[in-house]
DNA sequence: CGTCGGGTAGGAGTACTGGA
DNA sequence: TCCAGTACTCCTACCCGACG
């Protein structure tokens, strides 16, 4: 009924606050704010990592590996130590600190978030009486209600808790811890596309190659010389694209690697091939944030047709790869190592420098 | 405006493996 | 044989764009 006055949207108040608009909006803002100094190619790493690496909330620490494998005790917890030790140091910072100086985009979209659902919510509950409308003459289960946290809070504050507390404060209880522990879901879209983003804007904000055009998500048979598509085939698109005078590059860009996630990478490599018009080399990368020894070294050793599949691998930064390894790797960290100083993976700021 | 299929990621259950 | 660490695989949650 209230639908005419939707139209008039106050400005800077985006429909999708974790989606493609307001994302790259905010990674404006945020360069915009960079000093001159801030945006040479060497410090192109900090910026990946000060817009998008978060702290896992279990632990405290810089996320540099799956949450449940870096609890205290587990392997990966010292690793994370170190991780979270290097990259305070490395941003000028203390471990302590660090949160603050890491998850800017984050922060920034779910506050953008935070503010839609207060303008959406009235409507919402509308249209929600509407709904149950029919059912008024039944008791039915309320949404929000949650007795397993009603009475976890209960016991742990008993001895604290005087008089009783009504319905509806437990009703907002719950449904604040419940959107404080779903926000952290909403992350998935940042290291996802939003990831493709922030490495478009870093490459065009850090990279002294003025020729250099660089898009995320653009469809390959767009693309120069990948015009040819095979009929009724399905558009594929491409993480990231690099065209310069010297470079014609082709990204794949994965926050972090599973299994059935590297099946991908032949895969698409096999589209761009057959796509390839121009009858000339392209290049085929990876850019990852991946930390896990193996999972790199398969990327680093995949061969196609006796040839390495990537001809390069990219690490947002390699020196916290060594620092995160320690001074005594096992054998598949030593053998990314290996990698590492014979070139074969790389550095973000090196790779943007040497395009 | 709502729905649906497709894309992205991290989480997490289970299978495997290699050393004591 | 056992068990801890590793690897594989599927699951879940989200956004987007096409479409009606």
């Amino acid at each position: 009924m209230a639908a005419s006055q939707l139209g008039g949207q106050q400005l800077g108040n985006p429909k999708n606050a974790f989606g493609a608009e307001n994302r790259n909006r905010l990674i404006e803002e945020y360069f915009d704010r960079q000093s001159v100094s801030e945006l040479r190619t060497h410090e192109a790493w900090k910026h990946v990592y000060r817009l998008l690496l978060w702290p896992d909330p279990t632990t405290g620490l810089a996320h540099c590996y799956e949450s449940d494998k870096c609890q205290p005790g587990k392997n990966w917890y010292s690793r994370s130590l170190a991780f979270h030790s290097w990259l305070s140091a490395a941003l000028g910072s203390t471990p302590l600190e660090l949160p603050n100086e890491i998850d800017w985009l984050f922060r920034r979209a779910a506050s953008d978030l935070a503010a839609d659902v207060e303008r959406r919510t009235p409507r919402l509950l509308e249209a929600a009486k509407r709904q149950m409308a029919p059912y008024s003459h039944q008791k039915f289960p309320i949404a929000g209600e949650d007795p397993k946290v009603i009475s976890i809070v209960t016991q742990a504050l008993e001895q604290y808790i005087s008089e009783s507390i009504s319905e509806e404060s437990w009703r907002l209880l719950t449904l604040n811890l419940r959107q404080y522990y779903s926000l952290e879901n909403k992350r998935k879209n940042l290291v996802g596309e939003g990831f493709e983003d922030v490495l478009a804007h870093v490459a065009r904000r850090t990279c002294e190659n003025p020729a250099l055009n660089v898009d995320a998500r653009q469809v390959l048979h767009d693309l120069p010389g990948f015009n040819r598509q095979r009929r009724g085939e399905k558009p594929n698109k491409v993480d990231l694209v690099v065209m310069g005078r010297k470079t014609r590059t082709l990204v794949t860009a994965k926050w972090s690697i599973r299994a059935d996630r590297e099946k991908q990478f032949t895969t698409d490599f096999d589209d761009y091939v057959a796509a390839e018009s121009d009858g000339r080399p392209f290049q085929y990368v990876l850019i990852t944030n991946e930390f896990d020894p193996a999972r790199l070294m398969r990327a680093c050793e995949k061969l196609v047709s006796n040839n390495y599949l990537f001809n390069n691998v990219i690490h947002i930064n390699t020196d916290a790869l060594v620092a995160t390894y320690g001074n005594a790797p096992e054998a598949s960290a030593a053998r990314v190592v290996k990698h590492i100083s014979n070139g074969r993976l790389v550095s973000l700021s090196r790779w943007l420098q040497s395009l």
